[in-house]
RNA sequence: GGCGCUAUCGUCUAAGGGUUAGGACGGAGCCCUCUCAAGGCUCAAAUACGGGUUCGAAUCCCGUUAGCGCUACCA
């Protein structure tokens, strides 16, 4: 039974480097048709705020994945002191009384750093002495060095590993105000809670072998790892808010007006290939074709830069799936979108929109911007020469437009009468069809870049149309 | 410093002994066209470096370089 966990600190808002692991084991999880945890590791009290905690919850709810288990370690610290003392009573783990801030620091800039001298070799009752004696400590794990052995394991994704004892430091279990540390809580949770599978960032791969060493103290199986590669800046460094701003926190994803589905399917192709070629997938898809053979070992830089602050394939991912969707669909997306914009819209009108400016967006928040003509009582003011078409001159653009009037004050308001009736009109007053359109489009819609003309008079409506092409005329014969 | 991991177009990636090194984003151009998009076509663009092994290396081995990670009573 496959069972994988997420397993988040509350210590900063969703990165999208986890949101990336949760969305892995989430793959794997259903591929396997097992169990996604997920596992609040908030073992730091000084570091965990709640807001954290809240905003994470914000990021995961938004990709829309879900998770079938919930469990938080601070609820759980009983376990991990129960445990860590049971590794002591094995002779596996060793307290420590060196006090914080005074460790054997490397001063000759030699570094590396096994164990504190003298405390791994401290008698039990010499232990138990100073313990009573109410002397802080941490206790520490006795890493197996009698003889010098290898720890190994099979990663899914970077393959046998394998690392000395010699090179593993006497890691802490319990700090001395007795909350367990990361790694003791994470393996004595992942060994009780069945996890079969540990889905994670490589930032752990050379911590694993000290989570191997503990699980065989612990007494329990060692799971099946999975490293993953890291998500990085274009500069090479890790993501940071502090250092890269807002495009590390999903939140700004969902902000940005990107499909949750979207932006989870450009996650996963950083790092990862269904090594067929195909980009934009579906849920179901995703699902199907993943497998940590087809996980890459090198980082993946996500592709921002201070002007550009969103990678451009996510981007055009987001699009791809924008134009995927049913009118009806995006028309209920696009309604808060309108309303944020203060555009009061009706849902009847934001229907008929929808089809006009859906491949002419590339995420939701554009739409207001390419739409405002449709709500606007006014339209703002705009440079009378913009009114004028191509090889023409101002007063071409009046008689276009007064005939044009004419001929729309009469016409049939639908997309074949309109086309029929300008057309028409056109070669009437024998001029191109795009000297004809173009001031027509830029006297309604304020610009000369618009959907398509006729289905969009026809939405403006009848009675828009001559004001606007009224005040037009208007500001052209000043 | 020690240990570990990694290295294909600008970016995401495919090819895992034999290919003109493929696709995508982005860029340039052309087509379509009432503008803008969308769509179609074309072009530019890569195997970090040096040694091996082999008839043959992007691919296997060694070294170098570079980047990243771990080396906390953070996770």
């Amino acid at each position: 039974m496959v069972r994988v966990r997420f397993a988040p600190s509350p210590t900063g808002y969703l990165h999208i480097g986890s949101a990336r692991t949760f969305i892995f084991n989430w793959l794997f999880a259903r591929r396997q048709q097992g169990t996604m945890i997920l596992r609040i590791d908030d073992t730091d009290v000084e570091r965990n705020t709640q807001a954290s905690l809240d905003s994470i919850f914000d990021g995961l709810n938004w990709l829309g994945l879900g998770w079938d288990e919930f469990y938080r370690q601070s609820d759980r610290f009983d376990l991990y002191r129960q445990a860590a003392w049971q590794v002591f009573e094995k002779g596996r783990a060793y307290r420590d009384f060196t006090p914080m801030n005074a460790a054997p620091e490397k001063e000759a800039g030699e570094g590396g750093w096994l164990s504190n001298p003298g405390m791994r070799e401290l008698s039990r009752e010499e232990s138990d002495r100073r313990a009573a004696a109410g002397e802080p400590f941490v206790l520490r794990f006795r890493v197996p060095r009698d003889p010098v052995r290898a720890v190994t394991f099979t990663d899914l994704v970077y393959g046998e590993q394998s690392k000395s004892t010699a090179d593993i430091e006497d890691f802490a279990l319990l700090r001395s105000n007795g909350a367990p540390t990361y790694h003791h809580a994470s393996c004595v949770d992942d060994a009780g809670l069945r996890i079969s599978h540990i889905v994670r960032g490589q930032d752990h791969l050379s911590n694993t072998f000290k989570h191997v060493l503990l699980f065989e103290a612990l007494g329990a199986g060692v799971p099946r790892f999975a490293h993953l590669p890291l998500l990085i800046a274009p500069d090479g460094a890790k993501l940071s808010k502090r250092k890269h701003g807002p495009v590390v926190s999903v939140m700004t994803y969902r902000d940005a007006g990107f499909l949750p589905h979207a932006y989870v399917n450009f996650l996963c192709l950083l790092g990862w290939s269904p090594k067929d070629d195909r980009e934009k997938m579906s849920r179901q898809e995703l699902i199907d074709a993943f497998s940590f053979e087809g996980v890459n070992r090198s980082n993946a830089v996500v592709n921002f830069s201070e002007e550009d602050p969103i990678d451009p394939k996510a981007l055009w991912l987001n699009s791809q799936h924008l134009y995927a969707l049913s009118h009806d669909e995006l028309a209920t997306l696009l309604l808060p979108v309108f309303e944020k914009a203060d555009f009061h819209p009706d849902p009847v009108k934001v229907r008929q929109v929808t089809p006009l400016i859906q491949e002419r967006i590339k995420t939701l928040n554009d739409a207001p911007a390419v739409a405002d003509f449709f709500f606007v009582g006014h339209l703002a003011p705009y440079d009378p020469a913009e009114l004028i078409p191509q090889k023409g001159d101002a007063a071409l653009a009046l008689k276009v437009l007064r005939h044009a009037r004419q001929v729309l004050a009469a016409a049939e308001f639908t997309h074949a009468g309109l086309e029929a009736a300008l057309r028409a009109a056109a070669a009437e007053l024998g001029v191109k069809a795009g000297q004809m359109f173009q001031p027509i489009r830029v006297a309604v819609c304020g610009r000369k870049n618009a959907p398509p003309l006729f289905e969009t008079l026809e939405v403006v409506g009848r009675d828009a149309c001559l004001n606007r092409i009224d005040s037009a005329v208007e500001l052209l014969d000043k």
